[in-house]
DNA sequence: CCAGACAATTGACAGAGGCATATATCTGAC
DNA sequence: GTCAGATATATGCCTCTGTCAATTGTCTGG
């Protein structure tokens, strides 16, 4: 009653009866709850049938049924894939796109009346990203992004929030030296966040210079996502794009601060390097050769 | 995407996916989903079969059936009610007690299972608590308990660590005048524990005394439960308790450092009095006559 | 060009669950 | 005591959900 298990066990037993509700609240649009489920899929930007039977966890046959009755309805049409016959595109009609912003308004009155019911809105939201992270780990989407795209900029935002926090004498992005966007583009460098579902979780930037080396940026994993081994993924494709690109040298700053960064960095192949900038910030150099 | 409703949204998401992977595995067991859930449902100690009804959100059609076909099997066995011979009352046969210790076993199993797989193991046991509290908070029973049961101690431990960690000086329960249980028992008093599910989260107890005022002691509510009005269900439930049991007179004592506390008294009736025991840890202390 | 792989579809079927109705029982008004 | 209405469970009928196997058309490598 009071271990561990009977808590995971209560949590899910709450979490069942409530998914219940909420997935039979989307009907009273008149259609069944599978069909509203892959307009809503398509309307999110899912196109492939494949990739939409994936994201729904649906077999084959129903997904089929499913569609075809959307297309009955005039809500959704479907054209052969243009490299591959075989596979079928889905794309919502003008009805369709009406159908899914009517079940959008719906979903979003749900939730803010979650959030509006109980107190500690902090604090649940939060508990709501650590479950869901820790759930989807499985399914954390690694883009490259634009550095300045929405995305982008909120992870930059909570990392320079939580240095505020950690460092003692607080941090001043305009004392940094806060790497130029276009250093983080394509081909001088690269910008990767981490998404979960719809959530940004994590980032590292890729900046290149003109000095023979290029510079790890930005490394930051939100806190619902720790322990995942995000960290890790993240400084790996960063290498990846670098190789890419024929970078053969790669330099990072940090801050004793942020033990687990130096500790990440140990254990993957860097090597500390005497200083090599000016930055106020950081206190610890690393070093790593493709 | 960054915004409170997306997050909400996203863990409904993720969750929604993790719990029908949850319930598949209860398959399995040659036996379909609704059977299983009913089984449990009379295992935990649903004998009602309105109970079991309301508990799992069954139609009562679907209800029926499911009981008949687990009558079939030899599972369970179903008598009228004594007092209404309409109501139905199940409970397991001996083969029945048998499949619901296997369904324990792969509950158990899958929540030690879940915590493995994950790190901040303690991180994520908060945040499932408090969002299976708020989910449930409508479900919340207020049980009276003796003061030496699991749930009262584990409630009492809990309520002694946190004001360890808000007394600057800390917190010794042998130095405060620590309530002798037979004091919080009926007639004397009472001690009333409130239950989430399975798990207690939150208690108090009325303890009788000699000098014509009964006192209120131990008033906890769990982290995860705050905000949800559970400390005033609490009190209401004890100031009721102590009116059965001919009580005119409530006194109670606390400390500054729980302004939450002083905020609910000074809302609910109570006056500040001169202080009335040499406890050495309350600097506020109340009455309320009823 | 052909065999095997692969994507979508179709038919058959069982479980999940809603809804109206039937049956038995209880309760309160008369 | 009787009767009307309320309540608890059971039954029939229907749709939706979801699985499985077989089929059709398309792609890919040898």
């Amino acid at each position: 009653m009071l271990d561990p298990v009977s808590r995971v066990r209560r949590f899910n037993r709450a979490v069942t009866s409530a998914v219940g509700a909420l997935d039979t609240s989307f009907l009273g649009r008149g259609r069944p709850l599978g069909a509203a489920r892959v307009l809503n899929a398509i309307g999110h930007g899912c196109s492939d049938v494949a990739e939409i039977r994936d994201y729904l966890g649906l077999d084959s046959g129903l997904m089929s049924r499913l569609l075809r009755s959307l297309e009955d309805e005039g809500l959704v049409e479907t054209t052969a894939h243009e490299d591959d016959a075989r596979r079928r595109v889905a794309r919502l009609t003008r009805a369709g796109r009406r159908e899914f912003s009517a079940y959008e308004a719906l979903s979003n009155t749900q939730a803010e009346g979650f959030l509006t019911r109980h107190a500690q809105r902090e604090a649940l939201l939060a508990a709501m990203d650590l479950i869901a992270s820790a759930l989807t780990r499985e399914r954390i989407a690694l883009d490259e992004m634009d550095p300045r795209s929405d995305e982008s900029r909120y992870c930059l935002g909570e990392y320079y929030a939580e240095l505020g926090r950690r460092f003692k004498q607080g941090f001043d992005v305009s004392l940094s030296r806060d790497p130029d966007a276009k250093d983080m583009r394509r081909p001088r460098g690269t910008f990767i966040v981490a998404m979960s579902d719809t959530l940004p979780i994590g980032c590292v930037g890729l900046k290149g210079t003109n000095h023979g080396y290029a510079e790890i940026k930005r490394l930051w994993v939100a806190p619902s996502a720790r322990g995942l081994g995000l960290g890790r993924r993240l400084m790996d494709a960063t290498e990846r794009a670098a190789h890419e690109l024929g970078i053969a040298v790669l330099r990072l700053d940090t801050n004793s601060a942020l033990p687990e960064a130096g500790q990440l960095y140990r254990t993957t192949g860097w090597s500390e390097i005497p200083r090599f900038n000016d930055d106020p910030y950081p206190d610890l150099f690393f070093e790593k050769r493709l």
